[in-house]
DNA sequence: AAGGGCACCTGCGAGC
DNA sequence: TGCTCGCAGGTGCCCT
């Protein structure tokens, strides 16, 4: 469910409730997420207050007082719900961990798929993490330009351009929704080898990425508000797709006449109007 | 060595 | 109405 967009108004939520704040009380209820869930968790965070929140491209990085960082990636499913006093006592079917904080908000992370995962890690050690540090470019970040694009792809002679900008090692926090609206906000094809890809192309679809994420980012900050919503609709969002889930749709480019076509690239569907992407 | 395919899970909507 | 099937927004790992 979260590409980009949604950790980082997931994350900017959890921060408005839980900056500063103590962790009173936490429990885990399923040990086995994506992997199983970090030695005593609830244990460890009990009684550390939350410095501070940052994302590294999927992964949510909570901050502790005790120089620890509570690493939480919400998978497909994952989302953190404002729960009540009521509801940390008698949790849903899928709360898998509950926080109660000092100023009497509870959370609960809720994943019904459980490919989401959470790390405990030494604030040292984040960059060396197995799964943070072979991570690309954030794409919000000026350092991802067409330039550091068109570099990156000499490469990816033989991939797809669609699969290449969903490469993390490439690219961060690219999901499919957004790589398809990418790539019909900058006129490419899905299917076009990354390599064939020219410098000017790469700057426009750089800048698309840049674009479509950003757009993503206010749609879901104005409807989150101090509450933490994240259930992946990222407010009106979806209604702003271009080419996402509207296979059969008039291109909204009307003058190309064209429809909305839907593929299949490595077993995830794909988006685009043949007319526009070339 | 890079790239394709699979596996990990549950829920939901479409279609019969 | 109730079942089965296919599909879902992520990603590490195995196999070729």
């Amino acid at each position: 469910m979260p590409e980009l967009p949604e950790v980082e108004t997931t994350m900017q939520g959890l921060a408005k409730i839980m900056a500063g704040q103590k962790i009173a009380q936490a429990q885990c209820r399923r040990q086995d997420l994506r992997f199983p869930l970090p030695k005593g968790l609830a244990e460890r965070l009990k009684g550390k207050s939350v410095v501070r929140l940052e994302r590294r491209a999927k992964y949510m990085l909570i901050h502790l007082s005790d120089g620890l960082v509570w690493m939480v990636h919400l998978g497909m499913s994952g989302r953190f719900c404002k729960i009540d006093a009521a509801q940390y006592d008698q949790p849903q079917k899928h709360d898998h961990v509950l926080i109660a904080l000092g100023n009497r908000n509870f959370l609960a992370f809720n994943d019904p798929r459980r490919f989401g995962m959470m790390d405990l890690i030494k604030e040292k050690n984040i960059a060396d993490h197995k799964l943070l540090k072979h991570l690309g470019f954030e794409p919000l970040d000026k350092a991802f330009t067409g330039k550091a694009l068109y570099e990156k792809l000499r490469a990816k002679k033989q991939t797809a351009i669609k699969l290449a900008i969903m490469d993390q090692k490439l690219v961060v926090g690219v999901g499919n929704i957004y790589a398809s609206e990418a790539l019909y906000d900058a006129g490419i094809a899905p299917r076009r080898k990354g390599a064939s890809l020219s410098p000017k192309e790469c700057n426009a679809l750089a800048q698309a990425i840049k674009k479509v994420l950003h757009k993503a980012i206010i749609a879901g900050g104005s409807s989150l508000r101090d509450y933490v919503q994240s259930d992946g609709t990222l407010g009106n969002f979806q209604e702003q797709f271009s080419v996402y889930g509207k296979a059969g749709i008039a291109c909204k480019t009307k003058s190309c006449g064209g429809s909305i076509q839907k593929m299949v690239q490595a077993g995830r569907a794909s988006y685009y109007c043949k007319e526009c992407q070339a």
